[in-house]
DNA sequence: TGGTGCGTGCAATAGTAGTT
DNA sequence: AACTACTATTGCACGCACCA
């Protein structure tokens, strides 16, 4: 009786599985169809239980009664092929939002059952093994990609400049920065990775977003591996603004997330946000950048010898730049612990959005800010073990980026599935 | 490093259950 | 019987564990 798929099926309306694919399918003509809510529930099973493989996943609904029960099956009905799984995913279903919609549907399904606030949000990303042997591979020249805050910081740039009476940068025509990468043979969609102590590979990334009111999964998606985490995180969170109305008061992020695009996007949207910090050592022996302070007022910077760096101009890149007098320096006592540069002259750089960088950075050291920072690691981290340990998600099952995000998709939804259906039971056993 | 055996999803296509 | 839109079958390339 407290079977979980029984609560799945008590407290899950999957109907709605029927109107979203009804113009996937013919209406009136052919032979008919399998009902594509069997079709869903058993791709489903295959989650909830981490069967990674459909072949694997027919034999276990042949036997496993409780499966057949879910699905509607009699003890002697015959259970669908597993070929028809993927035909349906590379045929019917290729190239539609099918996925992202049932994912999305569940996440509605949560919010109608007040299980997702939608004020605090906790984002973080992980690696999955891409379906690719590390060792077939070509190697390619791309461009750099180009970041899509680009303009803005232009503009910046050139505001910046104007205010400290320098001359506008003139516009560079293309940015052509070319470096060589690795292709994989087998999923050219995923990327070639090097981590510290960690195994080399092609990977791809999932980046979640877990909402803290009960640990509901509120957003996912999935690039290949060599993409920065930072680099979708604000378009994915105005995604979750837009599609399900949140009102976001507060996000907690990892230190991956610590950039000045990050700092100043969740400024301006008015979130109070907290980044963990990564304290970087520069060069061994030389002063870590945080032992200069920045006197705003004045607009310089005091070196640990107590003496000012003044402004001196704003870079392409959107850094001010603040020099030394190397006059003064080259008879400092602390020269060899400060720069080794030939000319004696220390420059310290400061980005123009810095600022929110700094507001990020107190909110993290306030009161709130710690209690919701320790808040991440047990609500986000513990989404991503879940997914791995319980619903096979460490490795892609399928090739290409479509189908990885299919998966994590439904890795995801069948998380929450799992999540309101406990809860909702435990509410109304307590009535 | 190269071979073997096994398991996987995919592609091609054969087969099937409807309607006309 | 012809046509249609599905499902089922089959063979294949690939990944991986294992072994020498």
């Amino acid at each position: 009786q407290d079977h979980l798929l029984r609560k799945v099926d008590k407290h899950i309306d999957f109907s709605f599985i029927n109107e979203k694919v009804r113009p996937l399918y013919c209406a009136d003509n052919g032979r008919p169809a399998i009902d594509p809510v069997v079709l869903f529930k058993m791709i489903f099973l295959g989650y909830f239980y981490g069967i990674r493989s459909e072949r694997q996943l027919e034999r276990e609904i042949q036997t496993n009664l409780a499966y057949r029960w879910f699905l509607g099956l009699g003890l002697t009905d015959k259970v669908p092929d597993h070929t028809t799984i993927s035909w349906n995913r590379r045929t019917r279903f290729k190239g539609t939002n099918i996925f992202q919609d049932i994912f999305d549907e569940i996440v509605l399904q949560g919010i109608s059952h007040r299980m997702v606030g939608g004020r605090v949000l906790v984002s973080d990303s992980t690696h999955v093994k891409a379906n690719a042997n590390k060792h077939q591979y070509t190697k390619q020249q791309v461009l750099q990609n180009t970041k899509d805050y680009v303009d803005e910081l232009n503009a910046a740039v050139a505001e910046d400049r104007k205010e400290h009476g320098k001359k506008p940068l003139k516009p560079r025509e293309e940015v052509t920065e070319d470096k060589e990468i690795k292709v994989s043979k087998t999923d050219p969609d995923s990327g070639y990775m090097i981590r510290d102590g960690k195994p080399e590979g092609f990977f791809y990334l999932d980046h979640r977003t877990v909402d803290t009111k009960y640990n509901f999964i509120t957003d996912v998606h999935v690039t290949p591996g060599n993409v920065h985490d930072s680099v979708p995180y604000l378009s994915r969170l105005d995604r979750q603004r837009e599609r399900f109305k949140f009102e976001v008061e507060a996000v907690a992020l990892d230190s991956g997330y610590l950039t000045t695009p990050i700092c100043r996007g969740l400024q301006s949207r008015n979130i109070f946000a907290v980044i963990a910090h990564r304290r970087f050592h520069p060069k061994q022996g030389l002063f870590p950048k945080w032992k200069f302070t920045f006197d705003a007022e004045r607009n310089i910077y005091v070196c640990p010898a107590s003496h000012e760096l003044g402004y001196r101009t704003t870079d392409r890149k959107g850094y001010r730049q603040y020099a030394s007098d190397p006059e003064h320096c080259k008879n400092c006592p602390l020269l060899d612990q400060c720069t080794q540069s030939r000319n004696h002259r220390k420059v310290v750089t400061r980005h123009v959005w810095e600022d929110s960088k700094d507001w990020v950075r107190n909110n993290r050291l306030s009161k709130s800010g710690k209690q919701l920072y320790r808040k991440r690691k047990e609500t986000i981290e513990r989404s991503f073990a879940d997914a791995k340990e319980l619903h096979g998600f460490r490795y892609c099952r399928l090739r290409g980026l479509p189908n990885v995000r299919e998966q994590a998709l439904m890795t995801a939804a069948v998380q929450n599935m799992k999540k309101m259906a406990i809860h909702l039971d435990r509410l109304e056993y307590r009535v």
